[in-house]
DNA sequence: GGGCCGATTGTT
DNA sequence: ACAATCGGCCCG
């Protein structure tokens, strides 16, 4: 297997989250722990979250929580929902441009759900607006072959309450550790501008 | 300062 | 269907 020591660039996130989403769908996310334990798996599923769109943090200007989603691409954007999870995001589009992408499931034991996944990989508030583009940091994203867009389905969000049109969920067609597998689907090769 | 709500999850 | 659980956000 080759190395997980390499890491996207900021070019990589500086590009519309929509494509973002798609490309980081079979990236390998990877956790370094006090400097040793490292943890990995593929990037599985995920969401896109834009300026313009009303279910976006962003979608109402900058405040104190979302301010990381306005600054530089290839920085984790963590928030803290329901009073006792994190979610883990990278942050897309050039530097002042709000947008991210939410990880919502990697392929590793049990990680299933954007909740869980930070619960078990001890990520919380202190990587909020940390760099993603470090091998061998905190935390980094290593490149992995692309996937055929036969094997990606589309569909709504999961858990909000507007922009339902929008199909802007992508995750890796029949993969076991993907979320809500009862919702309806459409596979991204099929998918209506 | 107060009240409401949420990009979740697990249980009833 | 609903509870757990609490910071963020908007209003006043």
């Amino acid at each position: 297997m080759t190395s997980l020591l390499r890491s996207y660039s900021d070019d990589f996130y500086r590009r519309s989250t929509l494509l973002v989403a798609r490309d980081l769908l079979g990236a390998q996310l990877c956790r370094n722990i006090g400097g040793k334990t490292v943890l990995s798996g593929p990037i599985v599923e995920v969401e896109a979250y834009t300026a313009d769109d009303p279910a976006c943090h962003a979608s109402r200007g900058k405040t104190k929580r979302c301010e990381v989603m306005f600054g530089p691409p290839g920085h984790a954007y963590v928030y803290f929902i329901y009073g006792m999870y994190h979610c883990l995001n990278v942050v897309t589009e050039p530097d002042g441009v709000p947008g991210a992408v939410l990880i919502r499931a990697v392929g590793a034991d049990g990680t299933d759900g954007p909740g869980k996944l930070c619960r078990q990989w001890q990520i919380d508030a202190k990587h909020n607006g940390l760099s993603l583009i470090q091998p061998g940091g905190d935390l980094w994203i290593c490149p992995s072959k692309p996937l055929k867009d036969s094997d990606i389905v589309v569909t709504p969000r999961i858990g909000i309450s507007s922009a339902q049109d929008r199909l802007w969920r992508f995750f890796i067609k029949d993969h076991p550790a993907v979320s809500g597998k009862k919702q309806a689907h459409k596979t991204y090769s099929s998918r209506r501008k």
